[in-house]
DNA sequence: AGCACTTTCAACCACAGGGTTGACGGATGG
DNA sequence: CCATCCGTCAACCCTGTGGTTGAAAGTGCT
């Protein structure tokens, strides 16, 4: 309902047949009964699984209503993508700061890590929000 | 359960919470209350997001158990990342080659395209898997 | 109009998932 | 030893979701 659009990206993916419907229309637009054909299930459940990515934005369906074909949308990816991407970046920006410290200061400190190392807890990060 | 990695992984990074916490992390490793503070649930709610992401291959749990730390695994992310790109990739091909053939054929044929454009069902592709 | 086909809606069921409360093991510090 | 804080497990509640069946629309063909 209020979830916000990252949420329904991933949790669309999260589920194995959405992701190979996916895939499948990565390599071409497709029907609604196309897209059912290989699975076991029924064409509904199919299509609620179609509806989960239309309001995931992962896919689009232009064109009149019959056999109505289903698009791939690309900007959806993109988020998710730009999400991934930001945070891994950081981690691995993190990694290669500490190395640098670790080579500064060599092998003089003990090894153990007393658990409060970082107590950098400056800005208030009261806020649960996506940036 | 028997859920994959990469389900697991989306379905982790679904919940924004989850991702907040993610985030969070990206800027350094965190205890569990560390990390319960800014929110408004229990402990044991954060806990359980937390073993969401650790079985998810998001996040890993280094030390001996006192002020256990939790610290961000990128491989994860990369699982994902290749994941998002491949399609993406591929769609964007489609695309291309799609422009090169209206470049081709210009504007000979009717504007109207009777539905049935695609009847390349070449490939039985009756396997759900992930390749 | 009538028939077949495809898409969509609605009601229902079983189960996973986010959240709570309550209690328990394990180190830390008087 | 006893208090205490942190992390963890377990039982429970409620909502969301993947799946079903059944029935309705919308369109195409004769």
């Amino acid at each position: 309902m209020t979830t916000d659009t990252l949420s329904r990206a991933f949790a669309a993916l999260a589920d194995p047949t959405r992701r190979d419907m996916v895939a499948r229309l990565s390599e071409g637009d497709a029907t609604v009964s196309q897209l059912a054909e290989p699975y076991r299930m029924t064409l509904q459940a199919v299509y609620k699984h179609l509806r989960v990515l239309e309001e995931a934005g992962l896919v689009s369906r232009p064109g009149g209503p019959q056999p109505r074909p289903v698009r791939l949308e690309v900007q959806a990816f993109d988020l998710m993508d730009t999400w991934i991407e930001r945070h891994r970046s950081r981690v691995e920006q993190r990694y290669r700061r500490l190395d640098a410290v670790l080579a500064e200061l060599k092998g003089d400190d003990d090894g153990q890590n007393h658990g409060d190392s970082n107590r950098s807890r400056s800005e208030a990060a009261g806020h649960p929000d996506e940036s």
